[in-house]
DNA sequence: AAAACATATCGAAATATTTCAATGTATTAA
DNA sequence: TTAATACATTGAAATATTTCGATATGTTTT
């Protein structure tokens, strides 16, 4: 059985079934790469909490770095901020996951 | 329906389906956050290609840059070299991209 | 054995990222 | 309206990464 790329194969493999771009997965994936901020994203998986004042709990780190790693999740579109009184909120973007690990899957198969 | 974590809770969502551990991740995800490396296995996937010779025509980078970038992928797994005469072949690990999916997809559901 | 080739390693300069004290901004409480 | 609270931004020091010339290592060719 031929696949897309067979039929189409001036469409790139690693650009096609996602909108992602090559510059958005460096984003994330850089995003990803630190300690720190995949603590900070298993801790908003677990339980949507409020930023600073809830994360800086679990992590030992001032207030600005916490609040510069959690920009680059948000600039990479990994979370999704939320303003609540003079409290932030910050969730997971699934759909980015997902988008992102489409354009993985093109690696392992 | 319950989930294994609600069975089980004391076991980390993110660490359980795979054998892959945060530091390995974060090494991954750091390898994955070039642009220069991500072209490079985009062509290692493409056609298992002899490294320096074949991979320095697609990449603006002198030949010991190509061969750091390289020895990050292999440091991170991604990457499997092989000696081959005087030459070295590169080819994709499936199996760590796919690990690195599965610890991914704890976050997208 | 010497020359040529393919790639790795070293070391240093250029660049990027991380970190936090100080300060700014917006919101709620007094 | 003044205090206090929650978080963002700035700017600068500490640290890490990227890059490449020079050089080292191992393999093939002559």
């Amino acid at each position: 059985m031929l696949s897309s790329f067979q039929l189409w194969p001036f469409i790139d493999k690693f650009a096609f079934f996602n909108t992602m771009t090559a510059k958005e997965f460096e984003r994330i994936s850089k995003a990803l790469g630190d300690p720190h901020r995949l603590k900070i994203l298993q801790e908003i998986k677990k339980n949507k909490c409020m930023a600073c004042a809830c994360i800086r709990e679990m992590i030992d780190l001032a207030q600005p770095s916490v609040s510069h790693h959690l920009k680059q999740l948000i600039d990479a579109g990994l979370v999704i901020p939320e303003k609540e009184g003079r409290e932030m909120r910050y969730s997971i973007d699934d759909k980015v996951f997902t988008d992102y690990i489409n354009y993985l899957s093109a690696f392992s198969q």
